[in-house]
DNA sequence: CTGAGTGCAAAAGATTTGCAGGCAC
DNA sequence: GTGCCTGCAAATCTTTTGCACTCAG
């Protein structure tokens, strides 16, 4: 653990380990660093390349047993494809408070957005039927209005 | 297919299977009944089990694939869970026109709900990205506010 | 008739699990 | 030291595919 980068998420992420029992491990902490430090929305074999690519070695199911732990406690956002495949992005609450996702179909980018009426009308909702909400999943996606899609892909 | 009952859905299918040049079979036809005849939310081996308790022998390959073509031209509506499992559910047009879903974490019962303004904001959302809304998503999961789930589970 | 459709079983993917050895505390 | 954690490989689970036989048109 000496080896690592001092990062100022690990605090946050320590705490989250102690509040379920668990050990703060080179693995646990490499994986965090990784997924912190870049805004991209990665599927789990993505992620095991990046951390390849780095010469940070992973196995594949301490990847998905880290993800979940993340997940659970909203360090990471798990998005939920249309096809069954999952995307993860880190939650720095702080850069963007929260947020849903638009794709295009004809570049693949992921756009964000946000509309504060949108969570009343939920609130609403749930409460008619007497519910509380506990989470929530709202994704779009279009096709580019342009011939050729007009958003860069980088 | 002459033991077939007759059902006033199955010319909307054959309109779909002939625009897919996909020929009216018995199997086709049995899946559709066997959906179209239930408003519940399902998932492809509860389906397959509610066929066979009707003696109605289909076998796993061909309800996905058939399940698919519904899919494609909306005479179901496939739900996708967090878990990154798939429910669906007919989609009958006259019946409930576009809606989205709530499900209660307590009882596991799944509510239907429409708001026109949230179609609005997503169009809006859409449109500052130059996009037009091809497909969308919008789930809600929440917990029952009462000690004890207040919905009753049939 | 004849090619599209079906069932079966095998294959493919994604994720989870059991277990022996390793390491954080 | 001790028991939690990891990596590996095997197991699971879901969905897809190849192929010989069948049937709708």
């Amino acid at each position: 653990m000496e080896n690592l980068i001092p990062c100022r998420f690990h605090v946050e992420v320590e705490e989250v380990l102690k509040s379920e029992g668990l050990r703060a491990t080179k693995q646990r902490l490499e994986i965090w660093d990784e997924l912190s430090s870049s805004d991209k929305h990665r599927d789990i074999e993505t992620i095991l390349l990046d951390l390849q690519n780095k010469k940070i070695n992973v196995s594949r199911a301490t990847l998905y047993r880290t993800i979940d732990v993340f997940v659970k406690h909203s360090l990471l956002k798990k998005i939920t494809l249309d096809s069954g495949k999952f995307l993860y992005e880190h939650n720095k609450k702080t850069i963007t408070p929260k947020h849903d996702h638009i794709v295009c179909e004809d570049c693949g980018e992921i756009f964000e957005f946000y509309d504060n009426s949108i969570s009343s009308i939920e609130k609403k909702i749930a409460d008619d039927l007497n519910l509380k909400v506990t989470k929530r999943v709202h994704q779009l996606s279009g096709s580019c209005k342009d011939d050729k899609c007009s958003h860069a892909k980088n």
